[in-house]
DNA sequence: TTGGTGTATTATTATAAATAGTACACTTAA
DNA sequence: TTAAGTGTACTATTTATAATAATACACCAA
């Protein structure tokens, strides 16, 4: 269910971060799932445990998970709604890159919607 | 013309291509124009003139600019087509990350739309 | 009690970014 | 020809982050 790039520039516990909410957002994940154990997830990974729960720290620090002592990691409510500020400003330097490729304006709002419908809910 | 943000998590010489690239895309820069050279900038910015080089350097190797020893870098031609799917794929982790912040298909394509619109030439 | 949770701590290694200083090759204009 | 301004190359150093490694601790549940 989750996979690491070893050799990608993005560090390992972002592309986990990534993952965990790409599967709540895709409906794999629901309120109250658990998801693996830092060690049993560092092991399937191959990565170090201490890389796993940098990630779950994250994803509790967003509000993405709720963590219980001796439970385990667990997904929370989604949330209603939260700044988007600053994943806007993310996109824009990748928007001045599809102009500067050539793209016109209906072309990249084309491959949006194309990104967005390989990311969202498999089932509704 | 040029702004770096010391405090940001982007290296400063990203930034710099980026900002290069946008006053490209904006009309502000034409194929021809030199840019400051790299001690002029570096003395602009504040910034170290190895940082700048590497910035050049990229924009050179992105086909952005043309530099000649001695003469300086100047603007290139825009490409007509160039490879976007590695935008793309930096976009995608951006996209989860709206869907999750509860935005809707058309929500996000009506923010993308704003970007380029911001982003877009200031003259026409 | 025992085994499995997350957490905390310290240390070490690897990598990238940025700075600093110097020197070199080239072009342009005086 | 000379001088000043280009980009480039090189080595060294500093800083910050990521990742690993090894332990130990606090908590929960069967």
């Amino acid at each position: 269910m989750f996979s690491i790039d070893i050799r990608s520039n993005v560090p390992i516990y972002e592309q986990l971060v990534g993952q965990v909410k790409r599967a709540v957002v895709q409906g794999l994940l629901k309120k109250g799932d658990l998801i693996p154990s830092v060690r049993k997830m560092a092991a399937e990974l191959g990565v170090n445990p201490n890389t796993v729960a940098k990630a779950y720290q994250e994803l509790e620090r967003q509000g993405v998970t709720i963590t219980v002592r001796g439970r385990g990691t667990m997904i929370n409510d989604m949330p209603a709604q939260t700044d988007i500020s600053a994943t806007l400003e993310k996109m824009r330097p990748l928007i001045t890159e599809l102009i500067y490729a050539g793209k016109s304006r209906a072309e990249i709002i084309d491959e949006i919607g194309r990104l967005y419908d390989e990311t969202g809910e498999v089932k509704k």
